[in-house]
DNA sequence: GCGGATCAC
DNA sequence: TATGGTGATCCGC
C-alpha cells in the first residue's frame, strides 16, 4: 500500500544521527510540507517532543547503536582489504556481472500497479465529508496510511496516531475496514486478471502484472475490443457513502483522443504521461462516451488504470518495465495517479538506474542504506562502482543482490497464482499432483527425504505450513502424498464446516538423510584442500531467463582461491553444492588445523558410511583411488598416508583440469538443464510454480584430484560414467542425467590452457576496467604478461608448488573477523540478504527452495509450489 | 532449529 | 498514556 511510497519518501534524506533517522522513519519528507501544512522543522520538533524519553525512543537508540557497530566492524574489515584482494575480487565480480549481462532479458513487459493512498482513498470515496480533510486510517497507536492532505502535516503511514494528532489536530483518524478494502481490491484484481490471469498480488493494493502475452494478442485486436465507455463525470463527488460505486453511468462524455493516442514512448515521461485525472476529463469538452486505447504497453496500462478508476473511483499508479524490480520503482515515480515506463532496451534501463538512490529499490531498507552509505554508496551507479568491495564485505547473497540492482536486473516472471480452490477433492487432487511433480524432481536429483511440508495460502493471503517427519526416507509420489494428504486433511478438518479457500499450495521435502550427503562428502572432502572453500562465498545466481530469478544454490568460493579456480568452479559448478565442506572449513581453516579437521571430518563421514549398508567401496578423497572392501581402519590409514604424503600439494593441478573440463561445455545450458524443473510453469489446468534451488548430494564442485594420479580421477570418472552417466557425451555434463551430480569429475583431456581463457572483461557500465594487472593469487606477484593463457599456466604452476602453505598464508576473509578465542566466524560486518523474496520482487521469485548451511542438518529442501 | 535482524505491506 | 502485526529471508549461534 502507500506506506511504501511514504517510506520511500521518508528516506530520501540520509541522516546519521538518531533524531533525523527517527524523523525520517516516521515519515517526514522535506518537500511535502507545504504552505497548508507544517514546515519541516516544526514537524521534526513535534515528533521529537512526543518521542523523546519514551521506551520506544530508548529502543530506537539501542537499535541504532547496533547498526553503528555493524558499520564500524564493516569499516574495519574494509581497512584490512589489500589492493590485491580488491583486484581479485574485481575480476571475479566482473565475470559474474558479465554473465548476468548476457542473461539480461528485456522481452517481458511487467507492470506494477499501486493504488494511491489506498485505505484512505476508499474511506474518502465512501464518505465525501472526508474529502478535503486530512484523514488517516488506523488507530491512536498506529496509522496504516494517510491521505495527501494529511501528509502535508507530516502525517504518514507507520506513525502513531497520537503523534499524528499533535502534528495535525484536525486530523480525522478512521478505523480500518479491511473487509471493504478487500472488496475493492477484488474489483481491481478482476481487471488485472484480464491482462494477466497469473498476475501476482502483493497485497490489497499492489500487484505485478505481466502483460507480455496480452500485448502480443492485443496487436491484432480491433478497436472495439479496446473501447471503453466512460462513466459520467463528477462521479467522485456523486458517490455517497455506501452507495454502489461501480455502476457505469452512460452519460455522454468523452475524452480527447489525443490524450490517449499511442505516442512515441520517449515522449512519455519523465513527466507524467498520463496525468489524466478523470475528474479533469469530465471538464473537457467530450463529445463521445467512449474511448479507444491503443496497443502499446503504455496504452494498456492507461486502460488498466482507466478501468480501475471507472470501476472503483480510485486512482492507481503504475510502473512499466522489463522486470519487477524496475517496475516497482517506476510505479513510484509519478505517483499519485500516474505511470512511468522504462523502455525495454538496455540503455533506457541504465539511464534510469544511473542516479537512482538505492533506497528506492524494494529490498534496500533503512539499515542497508545506512551501511552502504558508509561506503559512499547512495546511488545505483555507486553501487556498481563499489561492486568488488561489496563482494568482500557482504555475504554472497547480498552482493549478488546488489549487483543485480546495479545492473537493473530483476525478475521477469511472476509467481503464478491459481484461482481459488475450495473443494476438498480438488485440493487433494492438486496435492497429489504436486507430490508427483516433487517425486519426479527428487528422482532426478536422486534424493530422498524424511520431512514433508505442505504450505497453504488462503484467499486472504494467510500462509500456513504444516510439516510431518517420518522415520524413514520417502521419495515416491505415493509416499509423499500419503503424508501430505494427512497434513492437508488436518487443515481441512480444522476449518470444517467451512471449506479451505486456497490460492496457493506447496509441497516440500526436506530432511535429506546423511547417506546422500555422505556419499558426496566422501568424494568431495578433498574439496577442503582447495584453497578457500571457507568463508566468503559466492552464490551462483541463475540469471533470469525464463522464470528463474531465484538464486540457486550458493556456490562456495573463496577469495583465497585462485581467481581462475574460482571462475572455473563458479562457471562449472554453479549447480553444485560445496557448502557442506564450507561450514566446517570456516572453523578449521581459521585455526589452521587444516588436515586435522580434514581427517576428522572424514572420519565423521566414514562413520556414517560405516552405518550405511550400501557403501563398501571407498574412494580416497585424496588420491581418488577406489579402496575396495577394506576396513574403515585400513581406509583411514590409507587416507592418512595420502594426506601426509607429498601428493597433496599437487591437488590443484587436477583441480585445474577438473575445472577445465566443463568450462568450455556450454555452461549456461548446463545450468539450465539442472534447473529445468524450475521451468515447468505452463500448466493448462493449474498454473504452477516449481522451483528448486537446491540440489543435494552435489559436492564435487571443488573436488580435486591428485595430480600425480590422474588415473585415480579417471577411475572414479569411469565408474561414475558406467553407473550413472553412460549416456552422457564425454564432454558434456548434464546434471539432469546425473542424479549425483558428480559426473563433473569425468574429465576429458581438455586443454588446460584453454581455461578461463575467455576474453578479458569488457569495460562495463559506468566504469572502465583499465589495464588489468594480473596478479597471481598464489604467489601474489604481478605477472607481466597480459595473456590470460600464460597467466593461467603460471597460476597452475604456482598452485602446484605450495598450495597448502599459500592457502594458509593467503587465507583472508575480510568479512570474518576473528573473534577472540573462538573459531566461529563473526559476521557482524556482513549483512544478511535482506527482504523476502516476496518483498523483493526485483530479484527473487517466490518460494524458491531454501537451503540450510549447517553441515549436519538437512541442508536442502526441495519444493514444489503452485501459486 | 531457533531467534534476532531486516524488510515489506 | 502511547509507536502494529504478520510473513518472509538470511544468518549466527
Amino acid at each position: 500500500m502507500d506506506s511504501t511510497e511514504e517510506k520511500n519518501d521518508s528516506t530520501k534524506e540520509k541522516n546519521d544521527n538518531y533524531k533525523d533517522d527517527l524523523l525520517l522513519r516516521v515519515g517526514l519528507n522535506d518537500n511535502k510540507a507545504g504552505m497548508e501544512g507544517l514546515d519541516k522543522e516544526k514537524i521534526n520538533k513535534i515528533i521529537m517532543e512526543a518521542t523523546k524519553g519514551s521506551r520506544f525512543y530508548g529502543n530506537e537508540l539501542k537499535k541504532e547503536k547496533q547498526v553503528n557497530q555493524r558499520i564500524e566492524n564493516m569499516m574495519q574489515q574494509k581497512a584490512q582489504i589489500t589492493s590485491q584482494q580488491l583486484r581479485k575480487a574485481q575480476l571475479q565480480v566482473d565475470r559474474f556481472a558479465m554473465e548476468l549481462e548476457h542473461s539480461r532479458d528485456l522481452s517481458n513487459t511487467i507492470v506494477h500497479i499501486d493504488m494511491d493512498a489506498f485505505y484512505a482513498a476508499v474511506e474518502m470515496r465512501d464518505n465525501p465529508e472526508l474529502k478535503d480533510k486530512p484523514i488517516a486510517v488506523g488507530s491512536v497507536s498506529m496509522l496504516s496510511t494517510s491521505n495527501y492532505h494529511a501528509r502535508r502535516f507530516g502525517v504518514r503511514a507507520a506513525m502513531p496516531g497520537f503523534i499524528a494528532k499533535r502534528l495535525c489536530p484536525q486530523l480525522i483518524i478512521v478505523p480500518p475496514n479491511f473487509d471493504k478494502y478487500r472488496a475493492v481490491s477484488r474489483e481491481v484484481k478482476e481487471i488485472l486478471a484480464d491482462y494477466d490471469p497469473n498476475f501476482m498480488a502483493m497485497s490489497l493494493d499492489e500487484a505485478y502484472v505481466n502483460i507480455t502475452k496480452h500485448l502480443e494478442e492485443r496487436q491484432n485486436w480491433p478497436e472495439d475490443k479496446r473501447k471503453y465507455f466512460i462513466k459520467t463525470g463528477n462521479s467522485l463527488e456523486n458517490d455517497k457513502p455506501g452507495k454502489e460505486v461501480n455502476k457505469l453511468r452512460e452519460q455522454e462524455r468523452s475524452i480527447s483522443p489525443l490524450l490517449f493516442e499511442d505516442s512515441p514512448p520517449d515522449l512519455q515521461s519523465p513527466g507524467n504521461p498520463f496525468q489524466v485525472n478523470f475528474e479533469e476529463l469530465n471538464n473537457l469538452q467530450i463529445l463521445q462516451n467512449s474511448i479507444v486505447f491503443g496497443t502499446s504497453a503504455e496504452e494498456v496500462v492507461k486502460e488498466m488504470r482507466f478501468r480501475i478508476e471507472q470501476k472503483t473511483t480510485l486512482t492507481a499508479s503504475a510502473g512499466i518495465a522489463p522486470n519487477t524490480m524496475l517496475a516497482k520503482v517506476c510505479s513510484d515515480k509519478n505517483k499519485p495517479n500516474g505511470q512511468y515506463q522504462i523502455l525495454p532496451n538496455r540503455q533506457a534501463v541504465m539511464d534510469f538506474i544511473k542516479d537512482l538512490p538505492i533506497r528506492k529499490v524494494s529490498g534496500i531498507g533503512k539499515v542497508t542504506e545506512k551501511m552502504l552509505k558508509a561506503l559512499g554508496i547512495i546511488t545505483c551507479t555507486e553501487l556498481y562502482q563499489q561492486r568488488a568491495l561489496l563482494s568482500l564485505l557482504f555475504s554472497e547473497t547480498s552482493w549478488h543482490y546488489f549487483l543485480h540492482i546495479s545492473l537493473g536486473l530483476g525478475s521477469t516472471q511472476l509467481a503464478r497464482t491459481f484461482s481459488e480452490i475450495s473443494k476438498a477433492e480438488e485440493q487433494y487432487s492438486l496435492c497429489q499432483e504436486l507430490c508427483s511433480e516433487l517425486a519426479q524432481d527428487l528422482q532426478k536429483e536422486g534424493l530422498k527425504g524424511r520431512t514433508v511440508t505442505i504450505k497453504l495460502k488462503n484467499v486472504n493471503f494467510e500462509v500456513k505450513t504444516r510439516a510431518s517427519t517420518v522415520s524413514s526416507v520417502v521419495s515416491t509420489a505415493e509416499e509423499i502424498f500419503a503424508i501430505a494428504k494427512e497434513l492437508l486433511r488436518t487443515e481441512i478438518d480444522a476449518d470444517f464446516p467451512h471449506p479451505l479457500r486456497l490460492r496457493l499450495m506447496g509441497v516440500r521435502l526436506s530432511g535429506f538423510p546423511n547417506e546422500e550427503e555422505k556419499k558426496c562428502q566422501q568424494r568431495s572432502i578433498i574439496g577442503f584442500l582447495q584453497p578457500g572453500n571457507q568463508a566468503l562465498s559466492a552464490t551462483r545466481c541463475i540469471p533470469e531467463k525464463t522464470d528463474k530469478d531465484q538464486f540457486l544454490k550458493p556456490l562456495e568460493m573463496s577469495h583465497k582461491k585462485s581467481f581462475f579456480d574460482k571462475k572455473r568452479s563458479e562457471r562449472n559448478w554453479s549447480y553444485q553444492d560445496t557448502f557442506k565442506c564450507e561450514t566446517v572449513d570456516k572453523q578449521s581453516l581459521q585455526t589452521s588445523q587444516f588436515f586435522h579437521v580434514l581427517k576428522k571430518r572424514m572420519s565423521e563421514n566414514l562413520e556414517t558410511l560405516e552405518n550405511s549398508d550400501n557403501c563398501h567401496i571407498f574412494t580416497c578423497p585424496v588420491c581418488f583411488r577406489e579402496q575396495r572392501s577394506i576396513s574403515l581402519e585400513a581406509f583411514n590409514k590409507h587416507v592418512d598416508a595420502c594426506l601426509d604424503g607429498p601428493s597433496v600439494s599437487g591437488n590443484s593441478k587436477m583441480s585445474s583440469r577438473s575445472h577445465a573440463s566443463s568450462t568450455e561445455v556450454n555452461e549456461k545450458e548446463n545450468v539450465h538443464d539442472s534447473v529445468s524443473v524450475c521451468e515447468k510453469q505452463d500448466y493448462e489446468t493449474h498454473q504452477k510454480n516449481t522451483e528448486i534451488t537446491s540440489v543435494d548430494s552435489v559436492d564435487l564442485a571443488e573436488t580435486t584430484g591428485n595430480p600425480s594420479n590422474t588415473e585415480g580421477v579417471d577411475a572414479l570418472s569411469n565408474k561414475h560414467s558406467e553407473e550413472e552417466c553412460s549416456s552422457l557425451p564425454s564432454k558434456s555434463f548434464n546434471m539432469e542425467h546425473c542424479p549425483q551430480n558428480c559426473c563433473a569429475v569425468s574429465l576429458e583431456n581438455e586443454d588446460v590452457a584453454s581455461l578461463g581463457r575467455k576474453e578479458p572483461l569488457q569495460p562495463y557500465l559506468y566504469e572502465v576496467i583499465s589495464d588489468q594487472v594480473l596478479v597471481c593469487p598464489v604467489c601474489n606477484l604481478e605477472q607481466k604478461t597480459s595473456d590470460l593463457t600464460l597467466f593461467n599456466v603460471h597460476v597452475d604452476v604456482c598452485l602446484n608448488k605450495g598450495i597448502i602453505q599459500e592457502l594458509r598464508k593467503d587465507k583472508v576473509n575480510p568479512v570474518n573477523q576473528p573473534k577472540e578465542s573462538t573459531t566461529s566466524t563473526d559476521n557482524s560486518g556482513k549483512i544478511q540478504k535482506i527482504g523476502t523474496k516476496a518483498n523483493r520482487p526485483g530479484l527473487m521469485t517466490k518460494y524458491s527452495a531454501s537451503k540450510k548451511t549447517k553441515p549436519n542438518s538437512p541442508k536442502h529442501t526441495l519444493d514444489i509450489f503452485f501459486k
